[in-house]
RNA sequence: GGCCCCAUAGUCUAGCGGUUAGGACGUUGGCCUCUCACGCCGAAAACGCGGGUUCAAAUCCCGCUGGGGUCACCA
């Protein structure tokens, strides 16, 4: 622990907590500062009191002892300065260490409970940690202390389904913004050109406008940060990666990729630890590399990373982190078609657009310093860093579709409504206070506070979401709940698109609700395995071949999930795999609708909707893997 | 493997030096009730391990273990 981590004018200790340490300390109002004294090994601490109180909210029952500490420790309070009864009056305590460690504080450690602890000195030691954390917690904190206005972000990328993980970041930022009178800006990281598409996109802010998160400036709604699409922004990053190449920030690097995957795994086969770039253009003369770009050589550009120091950032729920600037790769910035890397295109318009907070998933923690190089390299204040911890599936690894339903479609068309999911992302790593669970958006907006945020990667638990939705389900009015009932699959348009299916294979209205029972239905129940498996396959090949089904509509159908799309990929599917189509789509049927006997498979795919049919598929497949007979 | 993050019941969490370790989901026993559900009451179930600091450690420090993330011209 350097004494440069404490190298700051104020630490913020305490904000007001109104009484909460007990009729002992009346601790309402109390504000602490933690400061360190010039000869940098002298912590003073000034608290602000309630008159009359006595003791020190640092070190409990130390009042009145002065010199007590072994070690050159001593403390010592001032008298009191006087002030108005009833009013706070300003004692100043004075922890010192004369040998050199850091004097130490309980600081908000112990203020909660009393007890002897300065009586016997010895606080060098055990006092270190407990500064550092105030320490820490007072950066922490001031990181929140309002600098500039508050606009925080989220910025997915289009590539695919709307993610649960994105709504939960989404609402963190959203909350947060909130609470503080900020702006909450939506912008599209679209730089990858391969995977991001244009409906993507849309089924994203549909699913966001769904949970009820509005944002103020977006790629929709447009802002005076415009564009807020990164593919609309290109010249921009271009010019800033000149700019740093200029500076000698980085550098063109025309290594072709096959290169670097042969030296990659070479020094993989040599058990090599560092298998980043080898910086083998690093050192190419200024002029030769804009030669060799002019005549139209492919190149990428790579961000010249120091080769020595550290990199440290306050990350607003843990503290400091630190990482070598020697384990940090020459991150690509643009890539060979001109379009940026989320690195550079995340600094670039996080600066140009603002953002105060960043607030982000976990998974983004290794590359912050990345990203802080970047705003040194264009001297430019960075904003603020939280990092989210990850959605977990339930063997925790980070939350994925082949675990979990992820898409917000399938909550939504499994009757999720939108204020539960929200409420219960919220509890993935928020405490509202007092045990309570059920809170609204406005409600959490209210006592959100990000010393209730976690930091241990909480599990996605189904059946917990399901049983708050009945909660809110219940509370409801029968006109409330009618409305989301037509709203959600009883309303004209779904009913229209299901009943040219069932209309031939009913005789009497009666017989239409029994029919369509697997439309309307989430999860099927009482599927029966032996049903599932064609006759001459074995459960487990079945099983396989529902999950590589799954896997393979993937990738084939990534427009529309329509009739049309669905055949030929199951046909080709069963090419591959070697299957009759006859054995293929009744496995598949059943799987969908747990009969034998059912409209046409694609329509009825089509009308169910993807996220449902992906997970019945997988339901199907995990109930034969389960099933040893068969 | 290198680096980084994390660690209270099966799961989500409260806890910030002294608690009978609290709440919720799930599991389970009972009550309510024509049944089921809801609701209500009860039960089982947790501080990963080892050191250190302290009169006192779930809580502070160190180490270990475990889990996760990350090492792309993806974000």
């Amino acid at each position: 622990m350097s004494r440069d981590f404490f190298r700051r004018e104020n630490f913020l200790l305490a904000r007001s907590q109104p009484d909460r340490n007990g009729p002992n300390r009346q601790a309402t109002g109390t504000q602490s500062t933690l400061q360190d004294s010039q000869d940098g090994c002298c912590m003073e601490a000034t608290t602000t009191f309630a008159r009359g109180s006595g003791s020190c909210p640092i070190l409990p029952g130390a009042a009145g002892l002065t010199g007590v500490g072994r070690g050159g420790c001593s403390f010592e309070p001032e008298p009191d300065r006087g002030g108005r009864s009833g009013s706070p009056a300003p004692m100043l305590w004075r922890l010192g260490s004369g040998s050199g460690a850091l004097g130490g504080s309980g600081a908000l450690a112990t203020t909660r409970r009393q007890g002897p602890v300065a009586a016997h000195g010895r606080l060098d030691r055990r006092c270190r940690g407990l500064l550092r954390r105030a320490a820490t917690r007072a950066e922490m904190m001031d990181l929140e202390q309002p600098r500039r206005p508050v606009r925080v972000r989220i910025a997915p990328s289009p590539t695919g389904d709307p993610h649960v993980g994105t709504a939960y970041i989404a609402l963190f930022n959203y909350v947060f913004a909130r609470k503080c009178g900020g702006q909450f800006i939506l912008r599209i990281e679209d730089t990858d050109q391969a995977r991001s598409t244009r409906q993507s996109e849309e089924a994203i802010l549909r699913a966001l406008r769904w949970l009820g998160l509005s944002w103020d400036e977006g790629p929709d709604v447009g802002g005076p940060h415009a564009p807020y699409r990164q593919s609309e922004r290109s010249a921009i990053y271009q010019e800033h990666a000149a700019l740093l190449v200029e500076r000698g920030r980085a550098y063109l690097c025309f290594c072709s990729p096959e290169r670097l995957e042969a030296s990659r795994r070479e020094r993989m086969a040599r058990g090599d630890s560092h298998l980043g770039y080898d910086r083998t253009c690093r050192g190419l003369p200024r002029d030769e590399a804009k030669r060799r770009a002019a005549a139209g050589e492919p190149h990428v550009v790579r961000l010249a990373v120091p080769e020595s120091g550290t990199t440290a950032f306050v990350d607003g729920l843990r503290g400091r982190i630190a990482v070598d600037n020697a384990t940090i790769d020459d991150q690509v910035l643009l890539k060979s078609d001109g379009l940026p890397t989320y690195h550079l295109a995340n600094v670039v318009d996080d600066h140009l657009m603002g953002i105060s907070h960043v607030v982000r998933a976990e998974e983004w923690i290794i590359s912050t310093p990345k990203h802080l190089l970047l705003y040194e390299a264009f001297g430019w204040e960075p904003p603020a860093f939280y990092h989210m911890p990850l959605l977990r599936n339930a063997d925790r690894s980070k939350i994925s579709k082949r675990k979990n339903p992820v898409s917000l479609d399938y909550y939504r068309d499994t009757g999720i409504f939108p204020e539960a999911l929200l409420n219960f992302l919220a509890l993935m790593g928020f405490s509202f206070g007092g045990g309570r669970e059920k809170f609204s958006l406005s409600e959490m907006i209210e006592a959100f506070d990000w010393s209730r945020v976690g930091t241990g990667g909480p599990v996605f638990d189904l059946r917990k979401l399901s049983w708050l939705n009945g909660l809110y389900l219940r509370e409801m009015s029968h006109e409330e709940l009618l409305q989301r009932l037509r709203a959600w699959r009883l309303g004209d348009e779904y009913l229209r698109r299901v009943l040219p299916l069932l209309r031939e294979r009913i005789e009497r209205l009666d017989q239409f609700i029994p029919m369509a029972a697997y439309f309307f239905a989430g999860d099927l129940e009482q599927l029966d395995p032996a049903q599932l498996v064609p006759r001459g396959r074995d459960a487990a090949q079945t099983a396989q071949v529902l999950e590589e089904l799954v896997e393979h509509l993937e990738v084939e159908v990534r427009g529309a999930w329509s009739r049309e799309a669905l055949e030929p990929a199951c046909r080709t599917f069963c090419e591959r795999i070697g299957w009759k189509t006859k054995e293929l789509f009744s496995a598949v049927r059943v799987a969908l609708t747990g009969r034998t006997a059912a409209p046409p498979l694609f329509d009825t795919m089509e009308v169910v909707g993807k996220d449902l049919c992906r997970r019945r598929l997988r339901l199907a497949a995990q109930l034969l893997s389960a099933s040893r007979s068969v």
